[in-house]
DNA sequence: CAACAAATACCAGTATCCCGGTATTTTATA
DNA sequence: TATAAAATACCGGGATACTGGTATTTGTTG
């Protein structure tokens, strides 16, 4: 991290099991002009000997590793090579898998369903020590600190209605969420039945992805 | 299939919803001659209208697609479109998926972790009208998955039990999930059962979150 | 081969969910 | 003040979910 910061060419080895995905980011950043391959590893046991040969900027690994998965890969690897980047690109947003990996010293953490664009600007990032986490799971984070001013509005939902919502999410049954809110469950089966209609949805997995979709 | 083989150019379609991947598949193939890549897709509802309308010669479809998986897809795709050639990209090397893929009438199944020459040569294959299953696969029944190696080890989850976690999270009930794996609802609710006693839950609500938090 | 796990299947019973409808009261807004 | 939205409440009916249990078959592993 105390390297000159006027390295021109980020030297990466990119470590993942799927040769064709890890062939294929090699194919895709060949013509980025400030970025070398120095390697690729499809097995994580040839990190450590191939981190120490080729001496990379910058590791791109995947999240699911067979045999030593990508956490105590970076966890092995940051305590050897503790200057490395490391770059994580996986298939699950959820913010404690990035908070695994962030408190594993990972400078990045992006979803494989980002763009070229966005991979590119993530190892220039990472490669100049500053932090990538995606901005797209950072949103996601921050909007759902203003829940219920943007659906009240957007979908039109009550403040009660977020309130139920809230409750069903969590697991509890129509009778158990009229004992809480101490209302009739006749009244709490019309507020489904009208959460329902304003959303165009007719089932609780519906309605809990929705909930955690937009931050309920 | 009754295409002649004297078609000097193979055309493409990717559908990957993994954009990384999409993306890297297609510039690893950009210095293939006989290869033109028509288009991506990157989300399986938009498939049939680009099919349609680039009338590609081989689909290379990702197995795991949010929305419509990708036997689901195969299907649909080959009902409508029967002199399509389908090569499945899959990290599941068992061979009960590569026969629920071949009945359904895909040309090629193979593993991420293949080599760009096993890739090319299997899309030459199948564009051909040819089959290409995986030899690797073929030698060893005993494939170690690497996907839901995660979840299967951690929360002790097969892969049906995965499967069935699918299908409740995107809403279906147990009636349709029986309809659509070809089971009684009985044996359903037995795996739905299963599944709540693993994860210490007992509700849909709680489930949907699991499975939203662990990517599943 | 034996043991175990996974997969498949079934039953019964109770509670809940969803959905069609109804209604009145309260609150907010134009 | 009138109107609309929100809140509260109820009914009936059918379908489904959950949970207690049972069982057999298939596949995998030691």
């Amino acid at each position: 991290m105390t390297q000159p910061e006027t390295t021109p060419v980020i030297n990466i080895l990119i470590i993942d099991d799927h040769r064709l995905f890890n062939d294929g980011l090699r194919a895709m950043l060949a013509d980025a002009p400030d970025i070398t391959i120095l390697g690729q590893i499809y097995h994580s046991r040839d990190a450590l000997s191939q981190v120490r040969q080729l001496r990379p900027r910058v590791l791109i690994i995947d999240f699911n590793m067979p045999e030593m998965d990508g956490l105590e890969l970076t966890r092995l690897l940051l305590t050897q090579h503790p200057q490395l980047c490391i770059l994580i690109l996986s298939m699950y947003g959820e913010s404690r898998y990035i908070d695994d990996f962030r408190k594993a010293g990972a400078l990045g953490y992006m979803l494989k369903t980002s763009t070229k664009d966005e991979l590119l600007t993530a190892i220039r990032e990472v490669a100049r020590g500053n932090t990538y986490f995606d901005p797209k799971l950072a949103d996601q984070k921050q909007f759902s600190n203003h829940a219920d001013d943007t659906f009240l509005k957007k979908y039109k939902l009550s403040p009660r209605e977020v309130e139920i919502i809230r409750l069903i999410k969590a697991g509890l049954s129509t009778p158990q969420i009229a004992d809480k809110v101490h209302l009739s469950p006749y009244t709490i089966e019309t507020h489904r039945k009208n959460i329902y209609a304003k959303l165009g949805i007719s089932t609780v997995a519906e309605l809990v992805r929705f909930a955690v979709e937009v931050g309920i």
